[in-house]
DNA sequence: CGCTAATTTGAGTGACTTCAAGCACAGTGG
DNA sequence: CCACTGTGCTTGAAGTCACTCAAATTAGCG
């Protein structure tokens, strides 16, 4: 961890106009931007810990973070990934309890922290800005929920593929077509919610299938219907 | 459904100072009075469906429903329960999307409909109604990614014991210490996220262990601490 | 009407199958 | 050299199917 020297200003962050902070004046913003302390964190840092009070939220302004809870033999499950422009911690801002998750940073980033008075402040003088934190822990619901039903319905064959294009919609595509992000086997297990040794058996089921094309840790979607079909999904 | 005459108002109503109305002033709340619509309905009986719109939501005066998703071949996943008190579909409309789940009344209840006008009219209003409106909802977001880490990484035994934990905290006890809710073996299938043979099974296993008693659909705890032991809960 | 008969619904059991976890171990590469 | 990836093998948990039994609903009908 590094405290910057240079801290990246809120009027002039790229991320401003998809963040939460898109709805609030300039005076607001640089009220936020004030009151705000920011850091370069390295893979594998830890930004909180589940368990642990944290009077403020995080807001990232490049890099990815894992969300994930600690379950039974210490085992991780992700529940969500934090990339540029996203916001977390919040949540036990906003409900005033602990930490129920830990974040850590999984491709190096540069992360604000906004102390949690200013998220008040903000909710009372600004509705909209109310209302987009409303919408955007509503959606995060909505993904846990279908989420859930996925787990508890579907075998762990449909919810690898399904994982995987929820990774190419997350991360999006580099020049060669992989998805934009570096997970190791364990961490993809750990969002899928199985043993490692399921994922790379299914993996490389996936490409003897011609549906996706390995490359160490990088991924590539080789044909989209058939991994949807794989996943069991309609709509 | 009926439509009741007698629509109970909610300066008298007795879940007022428990609901999401609490933090209202009384012209506030008779406002909400004014606008909302009320209607008695039996078991079995849809609210509203998934997939459709909902430009409400709804808030529980007396009975109990099951909030569920409907996943592969239509099997359900309930992902909560409303009761007295209680408010649901908030979530679609403050997102403005369509509905994601369903709700069906499992024990006759009196729900009263509260327009999204009258929703939002609140939130800009009174910021103490907005945060309390986002603390239910991180509330839901947090149960959300708890129950997903339990179900990726537990066993159907270990999650069948923690949700009968669950069901005694949601539902407290009669005289009789039972639980005070009617499901059927199928509904606690839906929950546990199992096939309805396995909780069957489970729950006689349990009453042979002396962990539980079983009277028709009636639940009732005998040994708390041994029922944690098998959920595998710490904490 | 009241009283069976017929049907449906839910609970419970047993036999069988399969998915996926767990373990041990062998590469591999940063 | 350690963390990560990959493979083979075994085993057990849990799903599926097929069925019985009991209770509750509905239909039938004298």
């Amino acid at each position: 961890m590094r405290t910057l020297k240079k801290i990246p200003t809120c009027d002039i962050c790229q991320n401003r106009y998809k963040s939460i902070f898109k709805d609030l004046t300039l005076d607001e913003l640089n009220h936020v931007s004030n009151d705000k302390g920011c850091s370069f964190q390295k893979r594998g840092n830890v930004i909180y810990h589940e368990g642990y009070r944290i009077n403020g939220f995080y807001c990232v302004n490049r890099g990815v973070l894992k969300i994930y809870k600690t379950g039974i033999d210490l085992r991780e499950q992700i529940v969500r990934f934090a990339q540029a422009g996203d916001i977390f911690g919040y949540r036990s801002v906003l409900s005033g309890d602990l930490a129920c998750t830990t974040a850590e940073v999984i491709e190096d980033a540069v992360i604000c922290f906004i102390p949690s008075t200013s998220l008040f402040e903000l909710i009372k003088k600004n509705v909209n800005f109310a209302i987009d934190l409303m919408q955007i822990t509503c959606r995060e619901l909505k993904d846990a929920n279908d989420y859930l039903a996925d787990v508890a319905q579907k075998t762990v064959r449909e919810r690898l593929a399904e994982v995987l294009l929820l990774l190419k919609e997350t991360f999006k595509l580099d020049k060669d077509n992989y998805i934009q992000v570096s997970l190791t086997r364990e961490e993809l297990s750990n969002i899928v919610g199985t043993a490692t040794e399921s994922v790379i058996r299914l993996l490389s089921e996936f490409k003897t299938d011609k549906i996706i094309d390995l490359d160490k840790r990088r991924i590539k979607i080789l044909d989209v219907n058939k991994l949807i079909k794989v996943a069991n999904i309609y709509e």
